[in-house]
DNA sequence: CTTTTTTAGAACACAGTGTTCATTAATGAA
DNA sequence: TTCATTAATGAACACTGTGTTCTAAAAAAG
C-alpha cells in the first residue's frame, strides 16, 4: 500500500519548511514573508528550497494539501466506523469544526486572515465542488428554486469560510458544536428555500435546537452519504 | 464650500493614474501589476507617481475611496429626496446593487476577484462598522439572541460581499432588484433570529415576495433611518 | 511677466527572486 | 562496511521591481 522508497532527507526538509512557514505566517503574515525568512527559520539552503518548491505559494499550497489529507483520512475513518454502526451520525460541518479545533495552529496559519488569500480561494473552490453536486441532486424533482443553485452554493461556502476564519482569528471562543449550531441557524432556512420547500414553524424552531435529526439534517448528512469527499 | 485651490495638473495626473490602474486590474489582476505598468499606461513619470502615492496599495485605496464618495453622495441625494416625500422608500442594499450596476466597471476593478484582497477587507470593515451599531440597538430590549450579534453582523457582511463579487465576476446576469431579493431570501431569516423573534410563516413567505414593506424591512430601512451612512 | 508648483527623466541604492554549479554529506542497498 | 546514488550546501550570479534623489523643463497662478 505504502510506497516507501522516499529518501528520509526529503521528508525531513519538507517538514522543516512547512513548520517554518506556518510559524512565520502566525508571526508576521504570509505576504510579509520572504524566501530568505523561510530558509533562516528552517535552516536549509536556498537551492534546497527551490529544489522542492517553485515559489512561496507552492509551499503554502503544499501545507494546505497536507492539512486536507489529514482531514480526509479522519473522515474516512469516521465513515468506516459509521458503517459498522458503532458510531453516531457523522456531520461534515461539525467534523470540520472539530478538526479545526484539533489542529487549530495549522488551520489558523492556513485559513486565518494572516495567511495568503490564495488559500481561501482554493478552499472555496474545493468546498463549492463538493457541495454543488449533491445540492443539485436534492432539488432535481422540486419546483424551481427562488435562488439559483449556484448562488446558494456560493453563499453557503462563503458563510462557512467566513465563520471559520472568524472563529480562528478570535481564538475560538466557542466550541465546535456551538459553531456548527451557529452555522445551521444562519444558513438552514436558506437551504430549505433552495430546496423549494416551505419552512414550517416547527421545523424552523428545531434548527435552533441541539443537532436535531429531522429533515433539516438532510443537507448535512449529504456530505457523508453521497460520497462527496474526494478519494472515495 | 468647495476648496478649489488645487492645481489642475494634480487632478489630471491622479485621474490618469486611477484610470490606468482600473484598466490594468481588469486586464491582468492587481497582484501582477508593477508600478512601471501604471506609469506606462498613465504616461506619467516615475517621480510623479511617488509624489502622489506611497505605493501601489495607496493608489488602489484612493480609487476605492473615490468610489465610496460617489456612492455616499448619491445616498445623500436620495436621502434628501426621501425627506421631501417625493420618492419611495430607499433601501441601502438595493441602492448598493444599483450603484454597482451603474458603475460596474469601477466596481469590478475594485471589488472583483481580480482586485487586491486588501480592498475587500476594507469594505468588510466599513460595512461591519455601519451595521453593528443599528443591529445592536434593535435587539437591545429583546431576549438574548441565539447567535452573538458580532457573528451575525460578520455573517451578513460576508454574505453581501460574497454576492457582490459573484455578481460582478459573472458579468451581472441578474438585475440589481433580483440580487437584492436574493440577498433577502438568503439572509433575512438569520436576521430575524438575531432579533430574537420567531419567524412566522406568513412573514417568511413575504420575504420571497417583491420588496415587502413589512417588519422584515425594519433591518433594511435601518441604513436610511438611523444615519449609519458616514458623513451624515 | 514673475513666482510657485508640478512634472519629466535619468541615475541610483536596495531588496528580493530564482538559477547555476562545484562541493559535501547523508542515505540505502549490497 | 563499502559504495553508488541522491540530496543538501553555499556562494555567486543575473534579473526584476521598488522607492529616492536631483536637475531641468513645463505649466499654472497671481
Amino acid at each position: 500500500m505504502k510506497e516507501k522508497k522516499e529518501d528520509r532527507r526529503i521528508g525531513r526538509t519538507r517538514r522543516l519548511m512547512h513548520e517554518a512557514l506556518m510559524a512565520l505566517i502566525v508571526e508576521k503574515g504570509y505576504e510579509a514573508i520572504t524566501v530568505q525568512d523561510i530558509l533562516d527559520r528552517a535552516d536549509v539552503g536556498r537551492s534546497t528550497f527551490y529544489a522542492h518548491y517553485r515559489d512561496k505559494d507552492e509551499l503554502l499550497l503544499s501545507c494546505f494539501e497536507h492539512l486536507r489529507t489529514l482531514f480526509e483520512q479522519q473522515q474516512q475513518a469516521l465513515f468506516a466506523a459509521r458503517r459498522t454502526g458503532k458510531d453516531p451520525e457523522v456531520h461534515f460541518i461539525l467534523e470540520l469544526f472539530r478538526h479545526t479545533r484539533q489542529h487549530h495552529k495549522l488551520y489558523k496559519a492556513i485559513a486565518g486572515k494572516q495567511s495568503g488569500e490564495m488559500i481561501l480561494k482554493y478552499l472555496h473552490r474545493d468546498l463549492y465542488t463538493m457541495l454543488i453536486g449533491p445540492l443539485t441532486e436534492l432539488i432535481r424533482n422540486k419546483k424551481s428554486p427562488p435562488v439559483p443553485i449556484e448562488i446558494t452554493t456560493h453563499h453557503l461556502v462563503s458563510s462557512l469560510l467566513s465563520l471559520m476564519t472568524w472563529w480562528l482569528d478570535n481564538n475560538m471562543p466557542y466550541s465546535a458544536e456551538k459553531m456548527d449550531e451557529i452555522f445551521r441557524i444562519l444558513t438552514a432556512p436558506a437551504i430549505e428555500t433552495a430546496f423549494g420547500r416551505k419552512v414550517e414553524k416547527k421545523e424552523y424552531e428545531s434548527i435552533a435546537g441541539e443537532h436535531p435529526s429531522g429533515s433539516v439534517n438532510a443537507f448535512y448528512s449529504l456530505f457523508v452519504d453521497s460520497g462527496c469527499c474526494p478519494d472515495n
